[in-house]
DNA sequence: CTGTTAGCGCCTTCAA
DNA sequence: TTGAAGGCGCTAACAG
């Protein structure tokens, strides 16, 4: 290692390295680039010039020349929730598979935060973009997508002609883990739902209702509780269900991992126990949900395939096939006691093997 | 909106906008710059032109030009970890509030996708890289140290000098832990531990030890089982651990989320109850830690913190800052119930105002 | 097999 | 207040 080019400006540059090399710029662009023509001779002293010069290729200049920055921007929830880590990961997996690097951003489903991280995302020349839409219209991004790639993950978004989407089959999940519930005989089912306008809570509760409709059940308004955001809001949405009615009703449908976090946190505020007191399901499974009590029935949403998923359509796409394509994954009922399948209070055995 | 420019290489440039407006190049530049030095009138000109060509700069360009790319660097163990999603979340939070985003990669605990990861972005020109860093020797940055601000979060990295980190009382909070299952009368205490290699995994196991000398304890090497990565890998140590021996441990430490869990899937194997048969306590809070049985003891750590900090000073680098400093953040010990406290088994009342 | 020239989109000089 | 020229680091196109 000779010297590092503590030349005025930094780094040294493929210019360097071809002054140290003696030969042009082209001929270290060839090496590096892993050309063929070139003579071993040759190229050997250029090797050597790099690791002399301590060189590293700007892919900043290099993505100016060739119109490709290897980069995809992806907008999420919350990484901090699992779900969506889940779903990055997913994206992340397949997107390293072809050299692809991932810029993130957190939306906390604020359309705000979305539309101005697109912005800069797009500024810096994502070749796609994966994103978890939030509420609200997203027109402003219906003539980005003409130029560039877009997939959407869990929802729709509002207010988009011909948007490719990976999603989960939200009604036919939620209509599975009702009936379970009234298979156990319970009628009140208290409803704790996420953000009203968003497709996945919209038919989630489309499923619900289903259900509820097919065993004769009427909707109880006060029993339906929508618009939650946090963990808190379902926790105060959940306390009011209990304590704002003198019958309590038997069993709680959550219709997402906060949801249920926060159902889960007011019954045990109030003393009561799941399911021997009343019974709780979930959309949306937890890691530690078969190992810690109670054991949570809920529908499982396969988040790291729908990550990837997303990301195989969005390097589609950027190869050039048509977008407006939609997958819409499986979700999986897993029975475990929350329900109250093989608790006390299980009434009939063998029901299990729905789904 | 007249025409979005439909010329032969996709996007409008500025070059475009100031064809439509009739100016130069460089009076464009200053108006998408705020610069003062432009007349009202000719920069709402110029305002008008780029709506209509339907103008977005490009920061790739930009970046070259000023050599500054507005991005920093993370990678961690494996974003799907709460853990290190919290720390991201941290990152993050402190990144946008600067204009900052951020290029994120999973190494798995793995040097070598570590470093090809590090590759990729310095060839991205981030400005910052923020690493949590995989076993083994990171000689391989020390070059890069000089160039490029680093500030590495959770472990010390190995065979790296001057490093600026953002850690935890590893050694303290793992103490503490220990010296409450001491308290409560047990004795045989198994250590369930990840990587040994980490500093963290070193430091808990310090602590660990320390605790375990006060009370005039010999640690049984056949009850320490360390290397864990999975949940897998914990489970099938904590089954070991708890069948080889005649005599069953009366608790298990768990140092990280991951291997709790997968002690906790053992011991549920096995058909013991938590803290009834056996105690389990871990290093590092789950968020349904408080609401889901059992209720786990614990060290929490300020993961969401760490990443702020982590950024913080990164961001302080870049101003110029000296590398080198060290931040160490401090543990609580959260007492709920899989010790023995609060449950039937509790020896001491009283004890757990302890940390 | 190797080199020269030009230009990606932008901004920094410097001059007008 | 505005503009023209030059160059950031790299590669495509075309010589040689």
């Amino acid at each position: 290692m000779i010297n590092r080019n503590d030349s005025p400006k930094g780094l040294p540059t493929i210019k360097d390295v071809a002054a140290a090399a003696g030969v042009s710029l082209k001929t270290v662009s060839r090496v590096i680039n892993g050309d063929e023509h070139v003579r071993e001779q040759t190229r050997e002293k250029v090797l050597a010039a790099i690791k002399a010069v301590g060189y590293q290729p700007n892919a900043i200049a290099r993505s100016l020349r060739v119109k490709k920055t290897y980069t995809i921007g992806v907008i999420i929830a919350d990484i901090t929730n699992n779900f969506y880590s889940a779903i990055v990961r997913g994206i992340e997996d397949i997107a390293t598979s072809k050299n692809y690097s991932l810029l993130i951003a957190n939306s906390d489903e604020m359309l705000k935060k979305e539309k101005q991280y697109t912005r800069i995302f797009v500024e810096k020349q994502v070749e796609g973009m994966i994103i978890v839409p939030a509420g609200g219209s997203h027109q402003y991004l219906e003539h980005l997508a003409g130029h560039l790639p877009l997939v959407f993950v869990d929802r729709q978004p509002e207010d988009f002609k011909g948007a490719s989407i990976v999603k989960v089959e939200n009604s036919q999940g939620a209509y599975n883990l009702t009936c379970h519930l009234l298979q156990h005989g319970y009628r009140e089912i208290a409803y704790i739902g996420h953000i009203a306008s968003l497709t996945t809570g919209e038919e989630r509760f489309a499923g619900f209702k289903k259900a509820m409709e097919e065993y004769g059940q009427e909707i109880k308004p006060f029993l339906v509780r929508m618009g939650s955001k946090t963990v808190m809001d379902a926790f105060r949405a959940t306390q009011e269900v209990l304590t704002g009615q003198p019958r309590r009703p038997q069993a709680i449908f959550a219709t997402n991992n906060i949801m249920v976090l926060g159902a889960l946190r007011a019954l045990t505020h109030l003393g009561l126990e799941v399911p021997r007191d009343i019974a709780l399901v979930g959309f949306d499974d937890f890691e530690t949900a078969d190992t810690c009590r109670p054991r949570l029935t809920v529908v499982s949403q396969p988040a790291y395939a729908m990550g990837r998923e997303a990301a195989i359509m969005l390097f589609r796409q950027m190869e050039g096939a048509a977008s407006g394509q939609e997958i819409t994954l499986p979700t999986e009922l897993i029975i475990r006691e929350s329900c109250g399948c093989l608790g006390q209070f299980q009434r009939q055995p063998g029901q299990e093997k729905i789904s």
